[in-house]
RNA sequence: GGGCGUUUAGCUCAGCGGGAGAGCGCCUGCCUUACAAGCAGGAGGUCAUGGGUUCAAAUCCCUUAACGCCCA
């Protein structure tokens, strides 16, 4: 049976077979049903052009984790994909296509683009998603979703249109953050700051008609064309004379107001700054506190524009250039200081941000926002970590009204109308035929920002806004497994409106996972050639391999690097699991648990050592997946299966596999296909296609692993007594293979040994396990004496109680002299600090008994392996 | 300017109040019939710094430094 299976393990045919099967039995496939409970995740929808990264393999590993283990738990589980139509991105690839092709989307038009923006949808969209089908995603794809598709169109529309109706959408013109190169407006968050080394220009501006003058400091000096006021702090004496006055602006001669305000900062520069209300967000709002004019002096892409007189026709750059040179000839220059300053980037090209004046959809977010803030503060939605709580209420209290409109072709468009003839607004959920007046309705040209449509995800998705079970069933969700940095973009939006619309919570918890550096962490990036790309690690070590690694190393509130190194050692520990499997397989022959009677076995301690182990491993893992902390969940799992189960148990359950004794090679049988077949349960949500590919060889009940209950902890399998006998078995034999190895006894060479029981109960333990011993140290005999008359042909240990001789086959002790003597040394450092701390009474006092128990404990023993080592080196050394 | 994180073995990282851990790498010996993608053994660390709390600190508190991130 076993031996027919190969010594690797080779996961590609493995993977697709499986995945294969499971969908052909749509295991993944929820419905609601009221006998059961639901667990719901919704996925982050991956850009609907994009391709896997490790970001997303990290992410999707993680919902996956959750969501096999809650279906094998019982849970009515739901893993809703689907994609996102990220607007921006997609389309500024199809931008680019039509630069290279000479053209752009002007000259081809709105509607000839946004074909050419589906055909690439279609070409590409869905790449991730079979690339999930790789990893092993166990998701409803019968319930795949599209943020453009139907039904999260309708959502969209219905939610702006009732934003709308309740006030809470509205129109209007103000300074916004400007892609001179996307040539849209994008919202606050989509702005990267970065801190750059800028200057600070001391310009000098005259009053009118006083032939006073004064300075003013500003990093920005083209942007004086757009000046319409000089503004000083009110409470600055220094310059409380000059409000009221008119200054002159130098190069254009405009006339303007010297206003008093308290957003100016009077240890800023001179103390006097230019207000440029058409360029830059504290100046748009001194502007409209003092009515100031607004003058725009750039066109969409930053180029001077009629406003800007002779500089009309430069970029703000050359502009900038051009403005300095002219003071600096009419000596209006008083100094250029070096100035650090944050200057916002586009998150999508990094191009320079232009604050910029126009005319956009908003949302107003303040009565928005207080509930979302309830709904954490009040533990209705929880963070994990606990600490993202604090950036998220730092969000939502400094809130900002939120620009939706996006000057865009592809994404849901603006449910708006405007009449030529009466100028009437129409926000509607049909579209209008026309106005009331008679009058021709245009629609608003722009689309929506695309996380306002994600931001609906949790209930659009479900069927929302048709009545329909599956909101009532799965909403809320139970968990949002997400990344930190779109907590701003989408884990708060989705809050809000979820809130809003639906009443609750749209989950429960959201799990913040670690990012994975890659091109921006210099840990990971592509100059240095270590990137590394999920799709290649899985044809090369398989998706069971990278799902573990990144269970692994995913430990909650902390960035993770991923290295090759480990990947391999994953692939490894699959190895292992299908050795481990083959061994089972080859060792079980005709083997039935259905045919066995639990009362009529005969457990060896191994095995009930290993039973434990086994409970104790499960009451671990649910531990540990309850908190999300996959990292140790993976850990505890490996040690359990390589350590416990491969190194000791099966070495040891060998003994009774080849023996005659009919009752004892079925025990041995059934535990070990009892250890392997839970540990495959516990590794399935990790590792889903090896160990369907192995339970599926196994003697088992149910057609699949996928829905095979997960193991519950057995209280009455935690042996205390096994785990300490086999404690100091372990010891003893771990103590031999040292002698052995230190001796340099080759591996085939079979030694007597012999052993002391130095304390209570040992005698008989050894006496009982002595098989144990023979076995595992590779002896030839053990035999159990009070002591030995010849001792200086031994080489001798000590381990947990017992005082090991083994026959020294060398007369050179040099090496051994040496190694006592350092050994010697070190347990006296020791036993210094063991009394010194059991000198202290405080430490006798306060500490616990336990803990004083276990200081003397330590000591004793400690003097005891000197007196030992000291007599073995006098016997060697006389 | 405000906030957060990190600093533990050569490398990548766990541990986060009671004897310093893992994987990889390194050294020694082994093709022991599940596995050489393996087995057995070993070397290697003033747990960033200075102070404090405590009977007891890698672990809690404060200082400093370096690196990284977020927000303004």
């Amino acid at each position: 049976m076993g031996q027919d299976i190969p010594k690797t393990y080779d996961p590609a045919e493995v993977e697709e077979r499986w995945y294969a099967f499971w969908e052909e039995r749509r295991y993944f496939h929820a419905e609601p049903d009221p006998e059961r409970e639901p667990f719901t995740i919704v996925i982050p929808p991956p850009n609907v052009t994009g391709s896997l990264h490790l970001g997303h393999a990290l992410n999707n590993s993680l919902q996956d984790f959750i969501i096999r283990r809650r279906r094998m738990q019982g849970y009515e589980t739901l893993w809703l994909p689907g994609t996102d139509h990220a607007a921006i991105a997609t389309q500024a690839v199809v931008e680019r296509n039509l630069a290279e092709e000479g053209t752009n989307r002007w000259e081809i038009g709105r509607e000839a683009f946004l074909e050419r923006v589906w055909q690439w949808v279609d070409k590409y969209g869905g790449t991730i998603i079979t690339q999930l089908k790789r990893m092993g995603c166990s998701c409803d794809w019968e319930r795949e979703r599209f943020t453009m598709d139907e039904g999260c169109s309708r959502a969209v529309r219905e939610v702006f249109v009732r934003l709308y109706e309740e006030g809470l959408i509205f129109q209007g013109y103000y300074i916004v953050n400007w892609c001179p190169r996307c040539l849209t407006a994008i919202s606050d968050i989509e702005v990267e700051h970065e801190d750059l080394e800028g200057k600070l220009w001391y310009i000098r501006y005259d009053l009118k008609d006083t032939g006073e003058f004064f300075h003013v400091a500003t990093t920005r000096p083209e942007t004086m064309l757009g000046d319409t006021a000089v503004a000083v702090n009110p409470r600055d004496h220094r310059y409380r004379h000059l409000v009221g006055g008119t200054a002159v602006l130098p190069l254009l001669g405009r006339e303007m107001p010297v206003i008093a305000d308290d957003f100016v900062d009077p240890d800023f520069g001179t103390g006097i700054v230019k207000v440029t209300p058409a360029h830059d967000p504290n100046d748009f709002e001194m502007g409209r506190r003092h009515g100031l004019e607004e003058i725009n002096i750039f066109t969409p892409e930053a180029v001077v524009n009629e406003n800007g007189g002779p500089y009309a026709g430069l970029d703000r750059y050359e502009a900038r250039n051009a403005v300095v040179r002219d003071l600096e000839k009419m000596h209006y220059i008083l100094k250029v200081e070096a100035h650090h300053h944050a200057v916002g980037h586009c998150y999508r090209c990094h191009t320079v941000i232009e604050s910029y004046l126009s005319k956009q959809w908003f949302v107003s977010m303040k009565e928005l926002a207080e509930p979302a803030i309830a709904a954490v503060e009040e533990g209705r939605t929880s963070f994990v970590p606990a600490r993202w709580e604090k950036i998220y209420f730092d969000w939502m209290y400094n809130i900002r009204d939120w620009c939706i409109s996006r000057q865009l072709w592809f994404g849901h468009r603006i449910p708006a109308w405007y009449c030529a003839g009466c100028g009437e607004v129409i926000v509607s959920r049909q579209d209008p035929a026309a106005c009331r007046c008679g009058g021709e309705l245009e629609q608003d040209p722009d689309v929506l920002d695309t996380w306002f449509s994600s931001g609906l995800w949790p209930f659009s998705t479900l069927g929302w806004p048709d009545d329909v079970p599956e909101l009532d069933y799965f909403y809320p969700t139970s968990v949002l497994v997400t990344a930190f940095d779109i907590i701003f973009f989408w884990v708060a939006r989705m809050m809000f409106l979820g809130i809003h619309f639906m009443g609750d919570v749209p989950f429960r918890e959201v799990f913040v996972t670690a990012l994975i550096r890659d091109e921006s962490g210099k840990k990971m990036s592509k100059s240095s050639g270590n990137v590394i790309d999920p799709l290649e690690v899985i044809e090369e070590y398989g998706a069971d391999a990278l799902r573990f690694t990144l269970g692994h190393i995913a430990v909650p509130g902390r960035d993770v690097f991923l290295s090759e190194e480990r990947i391999e050692g994953s692939r490894h520990f699959c190895n292992k699991i299908w050795n481990a499997s083959r061994f089972t397989l080859m060792n079980l022959g005709e083997f039935d648990p259905e045919t066995i009677d639990e009362a009529e076995l005969d457990y060896s301690l191994a095995d009930r050592w290993i039973l434990s182990a086994l409970s104790g491993l499960i009451s671990t893992m649910d531990g540990y997946c309850e908190a999300y902390n996959f990292s140790e969940a993976c850990r505890a799992l490996y040690e359990f299966f390589w350590s416990d189960f491969c190194d000791w148990y099966v070495e040891l359950c060998k003994l009774r596999l080849y023996a005659e004794d009919v009752t004892a090679k079925r025990t041995a049988q059934f535990v070990l296909w009892t250890v392997l077949e839970q540990a495959l349960r516990l590794l399935h949500p990790f590792m889903p296609f090896i160990t369907e590919e192995i339970w599926q060889r196994l003697p088992h009940a149910g057609e699949s692993l996928v829905v095979a209950p997960w193991p519950w902890p057995r209280p009455e399998l935690i042996d205390a007594r096994a785990e300490e006998e086999m404690g100091i078995l372990q010891e003893v034999i771990t103590c031999m293979r040292r002698l052995r190895s230190e001796m340099g006894v080759r591996p085939n060479v079979r030694l007597a040994g012999l052993v002391v029981p130095l304390e209570d109960g040992r005698e008989a333990l050894l006496g009982e396990h002595e098989d144990y011993i023979v076995s595992q140290a590779r002896l030839e005999s053990l035999e159990i004496a009070p002591g030995v008359e010849d001792p200086t042909s031994y080489a001798r240990g000590l381990a947990a109680g017992v005082e090991i001789f083994l026959p020294l086959a060398t007369q050179d002790f040099s090496e051994e002299v040496d190694r006592i003597k350092r050994e010697i040394a070190r347990l006296e450092e020791e036993c210094k600090r063991f009394q010194a701390k059991l000198s202290n009474d405080q430490f006798l006092s306060k500490a616990p008994g336990e803990v004083v128990h276990k200081e003397r404990r330590k000591l004793a023993d400690n003097r005891l392996k000197i007196e030992k080592l000291r007599e073995q080196l006098n016997l060697l050394a006389g």
